[in-house]
DNA sequence: GCCGTGTGCTGGAACGTTCCAGCACGTTCC
DNA sequence: GGAACGTGCTGGAACGTTCCAGCACACGGC
């Protein structure tokens, strides 16, 4: 089943049946018609490796997700909303092995990369960078090297602010922020943000490092630190979402009511946040959509409707939950 | 930078330099090293659409996730121990949205199936089956249609038959188990493999349903249920690893110490049971180990070397942790 | 009546690889 | 010393698509 085949059926050549099927050229309605009904009737699919080869393009993208990603159902949910919009325009979305520099010969398997969340140490990055082919990073990579060609940015300070506002509104008077170190967008934009709100709003945030993928464990040793340092400790924001479950912990263990003693929220939404008792306050980065987004920039620059350096902004939303409000 | 290039710096004619490159073909051992030596020097890299086109197949295999993977960290380590063992095979792993029938052209796009945990109620898996390509299944699949060209299984009543050991040697006199309804291998497994410990070890494992993704609100009710309809309970095997946290909850709102006044175990390790506090025993199925026997079972089915209907065994091991012997 | 222009369509070439038939040469065998 | 065979290499064809030059024809203007 091949444009020939589709042409002799009906009755033009392939290069008249080309052009119907791809739009280009010069076609009559009529004709036009015609081939579109005979393809849809055989069931023609045009060979994609003949296409690729032909218009030197793969027609797919590849996805880079952080190394520590094995821990976040975020991640899952941002690379099946890219999967989805990729789809949309045709193109096909192949997994990167993580952590491992995959070998030169990327530009000639892919038209372009998503590389979400790039952090500074993670060594395939600048690989990645200077592979070729135009790269849109979800967040923004604050190593040197190539720039990228795209990025889709959330703006974590504008969410830890409102965060902070509503635990504010809620009576908490000492909170604290759980972040990772400096070496993401993300991390570095939510410690500038905590010290921005702190000296605007004259209530210190008290900032504790944990890893960028923390587990729950660690993330309940440091808020027991927290609880046994902080006199008047209220509230806690952890950032990555993983740890939520340890907070919680050390909470129940140190006899503080989630909600009402302590309140607690998440930076990242997500099923730790969601499914834990109580239910956590969270940002939510809404993970499919911008899977979604970064697709769409990508896709846009393929197809040259959008300008290299582009920079596109994605909504958050904030989802209160009991572990600020003390209702259930 | 092709392979006429190649031939041309290496005096030998395309045929000579494809033959070398591929290793077919008759070529003497000096002209051999010749030729590799200059496709290395000059950094040549086959063009995939090229050599897809002339041996017509994609190189690249497609992986199918069930609908709910979101909420499981045991999937995206599945996918990246895959996308590693394809990548030492030259193949690429393409990630299929889920739940979408992705439109008849998925034969022309990969050149065979990875269908993981595949769901009778998921209207997807007959599609991918009758692709025409050849498809592995993570675990069997239950539904009719057409059969899968290879399986990798788990024995997961050996497993399950191992935890309830494990529980009944800590003293479990009256254990429970929280398992989904028999529309995944899996699931069937799990609850089969109950009533047999049953009869055989004469001791009743009281069985309640939950989601295959259960949420750990769903769990907790169902445990909370559990510890007040089930007199004597002292073990809770929790089947979806997203759930633990819920099982811990109901238990500290029941007073009970877990790995002292209940055994907790989950059958699904991931970074809930891990971090977990306590930790939680459970049923190691080493994801990335399994996502490298799928994609290498594939691998031999594309390459011959493996018989069609062949079902290969994954190992799964017991990672006793403080839920289940009460010393932290 | 001829030139210029626009329309609808065609045939051939090209993309880079792999496969196949076959050629020149050397060795062995009777 | 010719037939039979194995070795090392070559050139051309093929895979299915897209792109480009160009052809036949119709139409309008002078």
């Amino acid at each position: 089943m091949t444009l020939i085949d589709v042409a002799r059926a009906a009755g033009v050549s392939k290069s008249t049946a080309s052009n119907a099927l791809g739009g280009s050229g010069r076609v009559s309605g009529t004709t036009r018609e015609r081939i579109l009904d005979v393809a849809r009737e055989l069931g023609y699919r045009p060979n994609t490796a003949a296409r690729s080869l032909r218009r030197s393009s793969t027609g797919a993208i590849g996805l880079h997700l952080p190394r520590t990603a094995t821990r976040l159902d975020y991640y899952m949910n941002l690379a099946f909303g890219a999967v989805e919009r990729a789809r949309e325009d045709g193109l096909d979305l192949v997994l990167l092995a993580p952590g491992t520099a995959s070998g030169g010969g990327l530009a000639a398997r892919v038209d372009g990369l998503l590389v979400i969340d790039p952090e500074v140490d993670d060594p395939s990055v600048p690989d990645l960078l200077d592979a070729g082919v135009p790269v849109v990073t979800g967040e923004r990579y604050l190593g040197g090297g190539v720039a990228p060609s795209g990025a889709v940015v959330c703006d974590n300070a504008a969410s830890l602010a409102a965060l902070l506002d509503h635990l504010a509104e809620r009576g908490a008077r000492r909170p604290a922020l759980l972040a990772p170190g400096p070496g993401s967008d993300w991390a570095a934009a939510l410690r500038a943000a905590a010290g921005d709100w702190s000296r605007r709003e004259g209530v210190d945030v008290v900032v504790r490092t944990v890893p960028f993928a923390a587990t729950p464990a660690e993330a309940e040793a440091a808020t027991a630190d927290l609880i046994a340092t902080v006199p008047g400790l209220d509230a806690v924001v952890c950032a990555p979402d993983g740890a939520v479950p340890g907070v919680l912990a050390a909470a129940a263990h140190a006899g503080l009511q989630p909600g009402t003693d302590l309140l607690v929220a998440v930076c990242v939404d997500g099923a730790a946040a969601r499914g834990s008792s109580p239910p956590v306050t969270a940002v939510d980065l809404r993970a499919a959509e911008y899977g979604r987004a970064c697709a769409a920039l990508l896709s846009d620059l393929l197809a040259g409707t959008a300008q290299p350096g582009v920079v596109r902004r994605h909504d958050w939303a904030l989802n209160i939950r009991a572990s600020t409000t003390g209702r259930p």
